[in-house]
DNA sequence: GACATGGGAATTCCCCTACC
DNA sequence: GGTAGGGGAATTCCCATGTC
């Protein structure tokens, strides 16, 4: 009985031709087959940091994950290559997907495309320069509830490896259930990495020749959590240097529990000088996807002159920026007058009673602050390009927003919406990207 | 055979208990039966016009159909009399669904609540003042993709009823199914009626003692289709006589293909003076909760003082208002300044080329204008109860909202929340309700 | 604690636009 | 016609808050 359990067990793993070969390609089972080799995996293009996975259910194809330096006009695609490598054996790269964790797991999710097999384990050859390229990987979601039964069956599995015979005797198979969905529960499903590995066949077995290697984690762009933080529209693009302007924001789905708005200010080599944070309470997020704040004041209330700065949605569970958008910061006029008092009087805002937003010593922030750099309006070459043609349907749609505030001489700021500005404003941002943005006119 | 199957449609039919009598109660089938009798039906109370319909999945009470004219302090529910009756035997009432139609059918949607059946039959007995109410009634969304079978299978017993024996060798099933099809995709999913129906038992059987009645239709609140019209925000509550202002408004659930605003001015008698609807694209509704409009120019752009209208929310589909909002227009200022110029030199806004709203002559509109009355604000009673302390957090949060506009003169107006406002401003309105509303403070 | 009431949001699925 | 990319509808789930 034993050993014939031994034999379907190995029948099981080796074998399945090329389209399913071993289960669990990227773990602890290949390790020790390079462990004294010298070719190493490298990944020469990281996937970008996030993609819609989709369902099942949504047949077809929707397009899959780009390199993190693609562009409209030139797509890259997550690339890997085998170094130190010197046999003549045609080598090949399988791709898969792992949890992002310190220590990555299977996951759930499998890789769909062109060269993916129903297992989510996709297999390119490797060409003569050592490279492989991944077009065409698409992130399969696996609905929460198919998961605890997933991870029951891979943990049973495991367990009949390890105790073949004792499987149906075992009396914690219950716990295992449990232990499973658990595990379920924990599992984070809007973020993967990508495990490659290359190996060759020999005899109709495959060997690693390196360790497998974890590309940056993906982010599933549909969950709100994960999604990518962009102001779609906005109010007014100024205020007075006093702050406490009411802006209307429109944004793309946010947790109303997790989002701040940052105003901040940088020198013209891109350091950061300043910031601090926009007033709002969670009731301010409308359905997610538009917020009503309060813009905090400047550091200096007292500017005579305009002063420039930048907003941006700040996430601070994962540390996600939305690109910034320049705000406009004008000097005080006179004093508070008549209206301003009136106005005072009535509104409770100031109170700060509700706020979920911290000015200054926010413990969730600590840290990023000035220890990196920004890229300037000043050095940015592009920025000549700005309000013609290209864009003639969008300009004055981000249109004129006026706001003189309480101020008998009047003072505007005109926005307009340019799309092909190399901006980099977020403090994690590897490179710039190719972004939508903004510039400001001032009219006095 | 054919008195075999005659024997068991009889008892399908006959010899259920109250809880599941005949599937069809409130048809065709038992019209006949009162034709000649004087008792009649009469509803004392409407159901509210909209409810939230409930899935399945859903499991527990989430509060059933109020009254129409319930409110907080003083819940009512859907409520009718049967008149001319004098018998004694004890009467009930069954209430169930059907579609919302000149010729309702049964609906696939059901019925749910205490007094309910599986097939969503709700039967109350008559109290002795021949009044019964149903509390508690709530309803049970069917899933879109049940429905051709349940279509499929009513007609087919139907189809035994009239055509017993012929069934098996019914060659038209395929059409049947078909048909199913068909209806499926013309059933309103998203409104119901509700059909009252009076009978009494007698030796296991019940007689219909009234013809059924039908409710005035309720609507789905979860639809964006159906669900109430609501501005939750906007971003001024002013602008100048000569229009084009963009405001920002934000709103429960709109369908961006079936959504209009309506700027709209009523004398002191609530008639309609004037009215226009505002500019946006689809574009400009961003994820069905926020609208970035352009106000339309006032009837009279040289006005000398300020004019006080409405704005509301306007679905033509099914002639569906939300309550209006206080919107002032102020004169205009001098004349166009430099300002102004370089603002219309970069807008293509009022090219209107893309423009979904039309002003005046539109089709969907034409037989509203005019033809009722709305209640003013001067004729409210309530109108002096406003700004206190039951709002305070809310004081502020409307809030103060400047909207000086290229002029010299500062002119800013106010908006302050209120809970407590009767206003009566939608063309089909029968009655004022407990609304939230709004006044305006002009400070000059 | 269990349920009633009311809501918001997450999950899942469908289908529309562009643009080849 | 298919790919690539999105918007949003349909469905499910779950959270506050109040009440028994």
């Amino acid at each position: 009985m034993f050993k014939w359990i031994l034999v379907v067990v190995y029948r099981v793993v080796y074998s399945h031709s090329i389209r399913n070969i071993s289960r669990c390609p990227c773990g602890q089972n290949l390790r020790n087959s390079s462990r004294f080799s010298t070719p190493q995996l490298k990944i020469l293009e990281q996937p970008t940091n996030r993609i819609r996975y989709r369902y099942r259910s949504e047949k077809g194809s929707h397009g899959g994950l780009t390199g993190e330096n693609s562009s409209q006009n030139k797509k890259t695609y997550p690339t890997v290559k085998l170094e130190n490598y010197h046999s003549t054996a045609q080598v090949y790269i399988r791709a898969s997907l792992y949890t992002n964790e310190e220590r990555p797991k299977s996951h759930v999710h499998k890789l769909m495309g062109r060269h993916c097999n129903e297992e989510g384990h996709c297999t390119v050859p490797l060409s003569d320069n050592m490279i492989a390229t991944f077009q065409n990987l698409g992130i399969l979601f696996v609905g929460k509830k198919e998961v605890p039964d997933i991870l029951y069956r891979r943990k049973l599995e495991e367990t009949q490896v390890l105790h073949t015979s004792f499987i149906s005797a075992n009396p914690s198979l219950l716990s295992v259930r449990e232990e499973s969905e658990r595990d379920a529960k924990d599992m984070n499903l809007n973020s993967v990495k990508i495990c490659f590995e290359a190996f060759v066949y020999e005899n109709d077995m495959s060997y690693a020749v390196s360790s497998p290697i974890f590309s940056r984690p993906v982010a599933n762009q549909k969950s709100p959590d994960s999604g990518e933080l962009k102001i779609v529209r906005m109010d007014k693009y100024c205020g007075p240097a006093t702050g406490d302007e009411e802006v209307f924001l429109l944004c793309e789905k946010v947790n109303k529990k997790e989002i701040k708005i940052r105003f901040f200010e940088t020198d013209s080599d891109g350091h950061q000088l300043w910031e601090s944070f926009a007033n709002f309470t969670e009731a301010d997020v409308h359905h997610q996807v538009a917020i009503v704040f309060r813009t905090p004041p400047y550091r200096d209330q007292n500017i005579k002159s305009s002063v420039q700065v930048y907003v941006q949605l700040f996430r601070p569970r994962d540390g996600e920026y939305s690109e910034g958008r320049p705000f406009t910061y004008k000097p005080k006029e006179h004093d508070l007058d008549g209206v301003e008092k009136k106005r005072r009087k009535i509104s409770h805002y100031n109170s700060g009673v509700e706020d979920i937003s911290n000015n200054s010593n926010n413990g969730g922030n600590s840290g990023f602050v000035g220890n990196h750099s920004f890229t300037s309006l000043a050095d940015s070459s592009h920025t000549t390009q700005s309000s013609r043609d290209s864009n003639n349907n969008n300009i004055g749609y981000y249109g004129h927003s006026s706001c003189s505030h309480d101020s008998t001489k009047r003072e505007n700021c005109l926005q307009i919406k340019s799309n092909h500005l190399n901006r980099n404003y977020g403090p994690n941002r590897r490179k710039a990207n190719l972004i939508e943005n903004s510039i400001t006119l001032f009219v006095n």
